[in-house]
DNA sequence: AACTTTTTCGACTATTAGTCGATTTTTTGA
DNA sequence: TCAAAAAATCGACTAATAGTCGAAAAAGTT
């Protein structure tokens, strides 16, 4: 009842590294047990199928990622600034590993789309509770928080993640980010001075 | 030089059809060509890989859309409703076969991913065009046109498409619409009217 | 020690995408 | 018309895959 929890983290960790390098179509049970040194039996003992390992592997991803978000959250910078951050934060971008650029990769398209899916569920929640707070304060003025949030998440992520951006791009998301929550012109400006200006398209 | 073709289009009809109604993955090439009752070697003279028929059978699909999309584009009715009109082309919806259903079926990731990245990059340039000519007329006031139109059917796709809606979404959606165009408020609440009920979450 | 439960093993199956050389059918041009 | 060239078809074969299963070893329990 112990050591098997271990087990099952240790060959969590072995797949994520190597659905992360390698994409999850082309990483073979079998390279997986080879790497962990187990056999077919023993892995089909912890997880049912290829593909619920793979769930597993993203609830732990996405598990990592929500902690940081509400630490933001919990922090006492400005609204905004918060909104921003937390956005940020739900891409791995500068994080850890190449994380982003694997899941660009054409092998990944389910575990991206399904990282998405999951982060956008459990997102929205909590940047909803922050959108909140802004508009209490007169910093924003909506309805319908958790669908415009939503909106906000889907936007940044196809801009910022899924492919490159330019100028244009960043200066309509500051535009409709403003529009969206109701904000007087210039309170997301700062956004444009966060770019990572080498990410950019020329 | 001609027979050749006809066998081409015929076997990406069987394909279009099993994909849609087992998904992709499912459906193995041995059982295409039962279908088709062809030997392998004849499938792969026609096709490199299972995965290039793929690409074959989505170019097929988003021709006929942007066939319909062009369309409407030509035809004289006023530029809000002809963009919502072209959106909502974009979509298979009503159309033929129950294909939204099996683009949302998580057997068909793949599918519908590469098939929204294609319909997406098509559509930009074409409703473009047609919010230029809204901006020319009064209609709309903004910049940066396509990178505006883009977040449009983004989000369209993401409320519409991919999941259940609620009134809402829409509202929001009219809202986000307005706002992002620099539309008069009301200039799209038409929309509600086109919505079918039928498809929303109580 | 005798037992029960948990964990591990690896040979085996069934299915898959894709290859290849041989063969048949069709086209062509002399 | 007919033979050579090109296009189209065939199906047995390969290599890799995810998943199964019953037996055995290890760890816990009494």
């Amino acid at each position: 009842m112990k050591k098997g929890e271990k087990r099952k983290q240790e060959l969590l960790k072995i797949a994520y590294k190597m659905f992360l390098s390698q994409g999850y179509e082309n990483t073979s049970v079998d390279s997986i047990i080879e790497e962990a040194g187990i056999a077919k039996g023993t892995y089909y003992y912890y997880f049912e199928s290829k593909e619920q390992m793979l769930e597993a592997v993203i609830d732990m991803m996405i598990e990592s990622e929500v902690e940081t978000a509400a630490q933001i959250i919990e922090s006492d910078i400005p609204v905004p600034q918060k909104i921003v951050a937390v956005i940020s934060s739900v891409k791995p971008a500068e994080a850890e590993q190449p994380i982003q650029d694997a899941l660009m990769q054409p092998e990944n398209v389910l575990m991206h789309v399904k990282v998405r899916k999951k982060l956008i569920e459990v997102v929205v929640p909590l940047l909803s509770e922050v959108v909140k707070e802004g508009v209490s304060k007169g910093i924003f003025a909506c309805d319908n928080i958790p669908e415009r949030v939503r909106i906000l998440l889907i936007i940044s992520n196809d801009t910022f993640n899924d492919r490159t951006f330019t100028e244009n791009d960043i200066a309509v998301f500051i535009d409709m980010t403003e529009k969206l929550l109701g904000a007087d012109k210039g309170t997301m400006s700062f956004i444009y001075d966060l770019i990572d200006k080498s990410e950019m398209e020329v």
